[in-house]
DNA sequence: ACCTGAACACCGTTCAAGT
DNA sequence: ACCTGAACACCGTTCAAGT
């Protein structure tokens, strides 16, 4: 116990973050933390303003966590941006989902980005990562020209969801049964690349006939 | 004040959903919904078992809401599942950016869906309605065949993903302000039917010449 | 059958002290 | 400068009563 020395701060995101992950959200506490780093309950009140800003510096490291991993995944493929998209996508993916309460309480709204700057530029930063690489791909060829930023929301919707259905459970049973977080992530990605549309195979030229007439259409249940 | 007499029940199903539009997540208290029920703070677990059971009947009241909006939105294109599918992404969206709180409660960790089977048969139908209407373009040819589960939940986690970022106000501020979520989820969606993928044009023949070649790219930044 | 009142353990936060 | 201890208002929950 080292600690009574100045490092306290550092000590208490520790404890939280130690909390988050074994008691889940609602077990993070400011007196449990306090605790955990074996110092009295209003201690934690000499480095953080209140609960929130110790929420937000636990938030804080794990947006660095998640850039660390998604940065890894891309230098895997350092001439194929992408490849380097795809590695990263699943990396966020299966880091959400192995860190599920760490990644709830980053997106969450327990912190607010804009009390926190230290929090919402390592946000930033990590989200920045995959707009670059979109941007990176479109340079290359690989995705198609036009509004980056149009089309890295999109990407990021389908990773952040992916990731935030696969923490809380509520993929069906079907779905989550059969694949992994990666697997899932890959196969989302790959969607997205393609497009749902109905058309002809990307390889093969446009078939001369025209496009199949639309059938009258079942409604959805009411 | 015509409690007191049995529909004490929805009684604070209303006063929590009250509380959680005015106050936020962190406002709604099985205490505070008993105040405004005009009764003790006790009373409450005459009627359920604990807050949990409170906040997953709040829950429920907004899948079935949620449900209506869409199904709303896909009778406007009996005809066009397509149209449909779109029109309930753009509804889901709107439901979400209008009703944050609600929508973050009915998604998420503050209620198990396996311990409350009425919450669980209300998010499912919402779900289903989506994923039916995917079944439905590929009945009518207009997405292409194949797994729908699998198209189903890349769709899903598109606009829960950007639901949640939209909530949580996690968009960056260029995407924010220029879209509203209507726009925003009318977008994404012709962004997913089309694909980012670099291609021909859809409507023209394939070109004759090869697909362009890919440059070397650079890294996304360390 | 339905509701009340007192009580317990816990929490975030403040304030007056201690060294 | 950094930490402690007592205190306040609030919460979820339990239990013995009340009608």
């Amino acid at each position: 116990m080292a600690y009574h020395h100045g490092n306290l701060r550092p000590a208490l995101v520790e404890a939280a973050t130690a909390l988050l992950d074994e008691r889940g959200p609602l077990g993070v506490t400011l007196r449990g933390a306090a605790r955990r780093a074996g110092v009295s309950q209003t201690a934690p009140y000499r480095h953080f303003p209140d609960k929130g800003a110790l929420l937000a510096a636990v938030a804080e490291g794990g947006f660095q966590r998640l850039g660390t991993a998604m940065t890894r995944a891309a230098r895997a493929h350092p001439a194929d941006p992408l490849r380097a998209l795809e590695a990263m996508a699943i990396a966020l993916v299966r880091f959400a989902a192995r860190h599920g309460a760490h990644y709830r309480l980053m997106c969450g709204p327990a912190v607010r980005g804009r009390d926190h700057p230290g929090l919402r530029r390592a946000a930033v930063a990590a989200w920045e990562l995959l707009t670059t690489t979109v941007t990176d791909c479109q340079r290359a060829g690989q995705i198609r020209p036009g509004d980056a930023a149009g089309l890295a929301f999109v990407l990021w919707s389908l990773v952040h969801g992916l990731s935030t259905l696969l923490v809380d459970e509520q993929l069906p049973p079907v779905v989550r049964q059969a694949w992994g977080p990666g697997e899932l992530a890959k196969h989302a990605t790959e969607v997205l690349l393609q497009g749902v549309a109905a058309r002809a195979p990307r390889t093969a030229p446009a078939p001369l006939s025209p496009r199949r007439r639309r059938r009258p259409a079942r409604r959805p249940r009411t």
